[in-house]
DNA sequence: GACCGTTCTTGAGCCAGATCAAGATAGTCC
DNA sequence: GGACTATCTTGATCTGGCTCAAGAACGGTC
């Protein structure tokens, strides 16, 4: 991807929060806007550097996360490509509160906090736009603190293979195969389980022949039978 | 406290959520709230119910929560006098994702949807209070999941005792008391622990004589050594 | 004061998931 | 191919916090 010949404004457009806002005020938008590579295992920020932008990953993945006092290390999120970070801290005016880093080679297109609040003053809709943008996150930390709370390691990890599957009821029972966008290390610490107790339920869940491993690509033959199977072992 | 004296715009004012806003535009947001008491035990709103408002607590406790698919409760959040809920959640436009129910005869204060929207596109410095709002909510969520994740239940409740003290260095070792607002079992939920271990938890604590229990008065005699004390013991 | 529902405490046992410690597997680089 | 490193798996053991079950300490209410 040539930096020189991306066109941000187009970019911008195609974003889930940005879908509603005229050519004319993304181009404003753009001109605070800059684009970077950063490599494999990079920061991009660290817990109390100043935040005076957000962030979109436009090719690539991003680690945010906490490490503790002891040293353990928390990952609350990771984001793929066309997903946005950061936005809500912007707008505290606090100093970061996570870690981002890139955990392969990645593009990450930067918002100015300036250049964003400027267009927020002149049209209301994209204020709604944030608003909406950053009231989905939260849905989505409250949807976690709720799976830390009341779902075992085993649901967890089921809910995690199947988060991108619609559950109708008139599901298709077509396998599908999901692919571990990292290592399993990092995922299992996004549910907050340790990596060997993450492995063992993988190869639980083999066992009973609902998935097949194949390195990082998980084949599901019957999505709704796994997403069964841990309400029969509750 | 009788309702048809209260000063709506007068009490908007004076909340966190909209101190930069002025008069005028808070008495064109007040003809659309409503102020209704709520009865102990109360229901405000369930999981699933269409969401076209948001609340602010006035007087009373609200708590926020999450029922498992086996019946077992957790406390996402309570919401104290001054403080509002469901602003993130009305923005998404989806239905309620968790319940509200008063803990104690309460006063709510609730703002409708269409309102609180035609404010903000009237005044961009209502949308920046309202996005600085909901991002010191998430910023509160992406604590609660570090807590959960990295502390111990030890951790967590001495972290709840301590949560309304600034940690300078410099603290004044002066005896503070904490009023539980609510029953221990539902702080207990709140901080994801059983009732039993967080009564456990604390008269560990007393018994370290680290805190005096007298039914919901919690005194801290030394408010940084009970902060020292679960780093001993890691 | 005696009764009763609620909240809280205390005891004993148990288990999901963590920890510690080896191995196994698979790239990758020479 | 062989050596190295990172990732993943597997086994054995341990424990923080949960569960179940029983009391104790409140308020209320009559």
């Amino acid at each position: 991807m040539d930096l020189r010949t991306f066109d941000v404004p187009r970019y911008l457009s195609v974003l889930p929060l940005f879908n509603d806002i005229s050519r004319e005020h993304l181009e404003a938008l753009a001109k605070g806007c800059t684009l970077r590579r950063y490599a494999n295992g990079e920061d991009v920020f660290r817990v109390g550097d100043p935040c005076e932008e957000f962030h979109v990953t436009v090719t690539g993945q991003i680690k945010l996360f906490v490490i503790s006092p002891a040293g353990r290390e928390k990952v609350i999120q990771l984001v793929g490509p066309g997903n946005s970070f950061a936005e809500a801290l912007m707008f505290t005016g606090r100093p970061y509160i996570v870690n981002a880093q890139a955990l392969v080679d990645t593009l990450l297109l930067t918002v100015k906090k300036t250049a964003l609040v400027a267009q927020i003053t002149t049209d209301p809709k994209l204020a709604m736009c944030m608003l909406a943008g950053i009231s989905r996150r939260l849905h989505g930390l409250v949807a976690d603190v709720e799976s830390y709370a009341l779902h075992s390691g085993v649901q967890r990890v089921v809910g995690y293979l199947l988060r991108d599957q619609a559950h109708d009821k008139n599901d298709t029972t077509d396998p599908i195969t999901v692919s571990l966008p990292v290592s399993k290390a990092t995922i299992a610490s996004r549910l907050s389980l340790t990596p060997e107790y993450f492995s063992r339920v993988l190869h639980e869940l083999e066992g009973a022949g609902l998935i097949e491993i194949d390195r990082r690509d998980i084949r599901i033959p019957d999505a709704p039978r796994l997403a069964r199977y841990p309400v029969n072992h509750a």
